[in-house]
DNA sequence: GCGACAG
DNA sequence: ATCTTGTCGC
């Protein structure tokens, strides 16, 4: 798929909170999506010892989750890891993995957060904008806001609130198992998000698809080119 | 000023 | 994120 250039890539936090504010404004969390028949799941590595940024796209079919193509990219580390920056240290690397696919997923679900984020632009924000497709964040941890205790049953969710506004969801995705942070990215709602990422795990914590990019972008099983 | 802090 | 073996539990 073919990604248009919105901005330079920042070397610095003071010139990355500039593009942050400016785009931030674009988002859109309202449903703007089309039927959904192809869902990427988005993840970075990094090897030696940390200079190698390595990227995996992992297409999956909707609703039955198979994998469709995959897709690699490595560019040299330029940004280092900063909470509330993420994006800039692993959306470079991440658009030239896209750009390799065939196919062109109609939802992304990325390692990370969507507006659950200081500035209300995560890494979901960030390549759902640049990508124009719908995409949702679904983080491991918490990064910013608080919520109340949720159930253990499978499906429980509790806002997740930062600043007096609900800027994601607390989602137990299997019955007793930690839960993760989901926030819109661009194009979809939060209820929607939700939906879609149950609808995307079968016996993990995390969805198929982040699972199949984690494997890929980690390397385990040998199954990839060595660059 | 003191903590908190996606991957 | 990454460095790393065995081990506890279903």
């Amino acid at each position: 798929m073919k990604i248009n250039q919105r901005h330079d890539w920042p070397l610095t936090a003071e010139e990355a909170i500039i593009i942050q504010q400016q785009l931030a404004s674009e988002v859109i969390t309202s449903d703007q999506l089309t039927t959904v028949q192809h869902v990427a799941g988005v993840d970075v590595g990094f090897t030696e010892s940390g200079s190698t940024t390595r990227a995996a796209v992992a297409v999956l079919s909707f609703p039955d989750l198979q994998l469709q193509e995959y897709t690699l990219a490595y560019r040299p580390t330029t940004f280092p890891y900063v909470p509330g920056f993420l994006s800039f240290r692993e959306v470079p690397a991440v658009i030239e993995a896209l750009e390799k696919l065939n196919i062109t997923p109609d939802l992304i679900l990325c390692d990370g957060q969507g507006i659950a984020h200081p500035r209300r632009f995560g890494i979901a924000c960030h390549l759902g904008l640049l990508t124009d497709i719908p995409a949702i964040g679904v983080a491991k941890s918490l990064l910013v806001g608080k919520y109340d205790e949720l159930p253990e049953q499978q499906g429980a969710w509790q806002p997740l609130v930062y600043r007096g506004e609900t800027v994601g969801a607390v989602l137990r995705t299997r019955t007793r198992v930690k839960p993760v942070y989901v926030s819109s990215g661009h194009r979809i709602s939060l209820p929607t998000a939700i939906d879609y990422v149950l609808r995307c795990i079968t016996k993990y914590r995390l969805p198929e698809t982040t699972r199949w990019a984690d494997k890929l972008a980690s390397n385990r099983g040998s199954i990839l080119p060595a660059n």
